[in-house]
DNA sequence: CTCATTTATTGAATCAGATTCATAATCTGC
DNA sequence: GCAGATTATGAATCTGATTCAATAAATGAG
């Protein structure tokens, strides 16, 4: 039944070229005035063939979100087959999350409007299922390093269990995109490179949890230095720049 | 004049009045169901009225995030004005940040929607300064205890400015209101109380920091034990629970 | 106290933009 | 080539924010 199929991709295709003209627009006019007329418009379909592809602008948006999540989930599982120390491995998830912004400077601002309550809840049931589902595999791979670790013996739970490990530093990595993307708030306090500091303070996070081998976060040379070492070895191909 | 002030006293009061019901509204039906014509009806007023206030809806709920960012700083303020080593005043903040969340369980919900790209582009440029200078004393108050550890030799900054440090701290904490409020992003990491967890890994940094006394975070009733004297000694009247 | 003038309140009308759905076009199997 | 099924279309509908002409209240001079 080829016919079936070839239409199934015609539908996949057409599901692309919206995403990537509502993609354009956002980048184009602002997230403020994107208006789902336009995305048809722009894409040459009418407007009910949209809403044959997503229930509402914000079950979009979520789709939208979800793309990103997947290419951020690749960059991960390019640390998880990294082969190094947990340490360094739980550092380049940071590495990665700075080299992930870098290249997609709308992800985190969409993300953060689309995990709001007023779009979650107006989204379809399923799309925010998938895009659980998408995100899954990050926190997964980031518990994963926590556990290798510890069975190296390089770090000791005390008292928490892995996710809990991941969450404060899962948290230290979104709080930091979210005051990157809160107008106003970080310029007040003259933050020249934020990511960087966001690397910086991983290495602190992880001294202070004795997660061996312990590293000198003070030594900014030797931090740039491994930055860039993980650049080549693990994304060569994403940090030309 | 007294004639002007009391118009200006009954202005006011309206406007608390709107910002009240607003407040009630969301929490009976959600924020995404606030409509600005039950806001006004359920106030008594007319809708014209009601946009005598506020310029817009985003303008309106910017205003009610202003509201719970001053009670928030009320709070900071006490932690600076309590007598302790910079190490346990800055362990305190986390501790109000755990207290307010609890007392004001939307507010954080609030606060992301509304520091989002559409939102803040949609409300007032008035009204977006107003937040900016309510929320100075906070970060102003987590500087100037860094600073005093400094003065007291109690932590070296090794080349970060004292914003630096803070931004750090500050990630952290925003980043776990974040997970919180993310839905579905933090069950499927079996956390049961995360604002616990943020204070044990606020500890964690602050070591990692070498920021003297340095506090043993892997002992949980000692942890316990401290957050429970900062309720007593500096938010006796805000924790009865 | 009265009236002209200014200021504030009102809510029906307007507007924007998301969503629907009756109609038209296209495809399918025979 | 045709009947029936499927899909695409975009004008019409619906929702809810915002405006503004009409109305009411306050002011203050005489």
């Amino acid at each position: 039944m080829s016919t079936k199929e070839r239409k199934l991709r015609e539908f996949a295709e057409r599901e692309q070229r919206f995403l990537d003209t509502a993609r354009e627009l956002i980048q184009r006019d602002g997230l403020l005035n994107l208006a789902m007329a336009r995305i048809a418009e722009e894409s040459d379909y009418a407007v009910g063939t949209l809403y044959q592809h997503f229930s509402s602008k914000e079950d979009l948006l979520m789709a939208l979100v979800t793309e990103d999540v997947r290419m951020h989930a690749d960059m991960f599982e390019r640390v998880a087959r990294w082969d190094a120390k947990p340490r360094e491995r739980m550092f380049a998830i940071g590495v990665a999350d700075m080299i992930f912004v870098r290249r997609h400077p709308e992800h985190f601002r969409l993300a953060q409007y689309v995990l709001t309550e007023v779009v979650w809840g107006a989204a379809s049931a399923t799309r925010r299922q998938i895009l659980l589902d998408a995100n899954q595999p990050l926190g997964e791979i980031v518990h994963g390093i926590v556990r290798d670790a510890v069975t190296q013996g390089e770090l000791e739970l005390n008292g928490l269990s892995p996710e809990e490990v991941s969450v404060g530093l899962w948290s230290l990595a979104m709080g930091m995109h979210n005051l990157v993307h809160a107008e106003g708030m970080l310029q007040d306090f003259n933050v020249r490179e934020p990511y960087r500091l966001m690397c910086r303070h991983l290495q602190t996070q992880l001294n202070g949890l004795n997660w061996r081998p312990l590293f000198d976060a003070t030594d900014g040379p030797a931090l740039d230095a491994l930055i860039e070492r993980i650049c080549h070895e693990v994304f060569d191909d994403l940090c030309s720049q």
